[in-house]
DNA sequence: GTAAGTGCAAATGGTTTGCATCGAA
DNA sequence: TTCGATGCAAACCATTTGCACTTAC
């Protein structure tokens, strides 16, 4: 951990970025809840239990520049704000896909990655190269599976 | 065409709604543009050409009943605002995913469903009931592939 | 020392809402 | 006639930006 952020910051400073204290906190945040889906805010949030005078505008600014470097993923579950997520820089090929609960909101990931057939399909009949995909599966998890009687979406 | 407005606007009645010379001229527009993946605003546009009173809010609030009806599905391609697409009533499970250039922005259909293993395999081992899914794939279209330099996102 | 980074507050832009008015049933 | 629907403008809210100040290098 420690060991991940300082390899994060050589490759910040590869590209003539400054590692800054609050970077480093966004960074320590966002490597200890790999596993959330955090939104900008809720980032802040944490950052500021460490260091209060942190500012919203410098985790947006930190977050596009982790994103422009790989290093962060960015998703959108409709829920207006996007959210984010830090990725190990060793798992290039890393898919995971997530499934959305309709009625409790819960987002679980799976981790399987069943779409190169698909990838190849797409490239050989339209010559599109696939750089990336997402994959959001909505439905009922299993507590909320009996009761999905209401919404007819 | 006269006749998908005609359903649409007795399943409009079913539910206590009103079917407004607005809501038939948005709707007018969503049926015509089956294919294209309009914004709120791309659709007051056209809807003004012929009914130029018209408000984006309206535009809004009838976009939200469709929605809620399950005849217009929502999609967001992360450049910040929602865009819509009518949904053909009998065509209940039209899974359609989306092929989106990273370098021109063009956004490309494809029809095929190959999820369906996928779906059985998450409710076996998570227990989540799937009702729908939705898959975007990101690369570059035919056209930018051989550019595609720049961005290593 | 200096250009990059920061915090704050103001601006932006898509979407929503309050309200007085209008009109479909 | 009546309550839902509309248009307008204002409100909202996540995100971005301008700017004077600070700081990592």
């Amino acid at each position: 951990m420690e060991n991940i952020l300082t390899q994060v910051g050589k490759k910040l400073r590869d590209r003539d970025y400054k590692l800054t204290p609050q970077r480093e906190e966004i960074l320590r945040v966002l490597i200890e809840n790999q596993d959330k889906h955090l939104s900008a805010e809720e980032i802040l949030g944490l950052v500021k239990e460490k260091a209060p005078e942190v500012g919203l505008a410098t985790v947006y600014r930190t977050l596009e520049i982790l994103y422009s470097m790989g290093l962060v993923h960015c998703m959108d579950f409709g829920d207006g704000r996007k959210r984010y997520e830090f990725e190990l820089l060793d798992k290039k090929a890393h898919q995971h896909h997530h499934l959305i609960c309709l009625k409790c909101g819960r987002i679980e990931e799976i981790e399987e990655d069943l779409l190169e057939e698909l990838e190849r399909e797409v490239y050989k009949s339209k010559g599109f190269t696939v750089t990336n995909h997402q994959l959001k599966i909505y439905g009922f998890c299993q507590e909320c599976a009996p009761k999905k009687k209401e919404g007819e979406i």
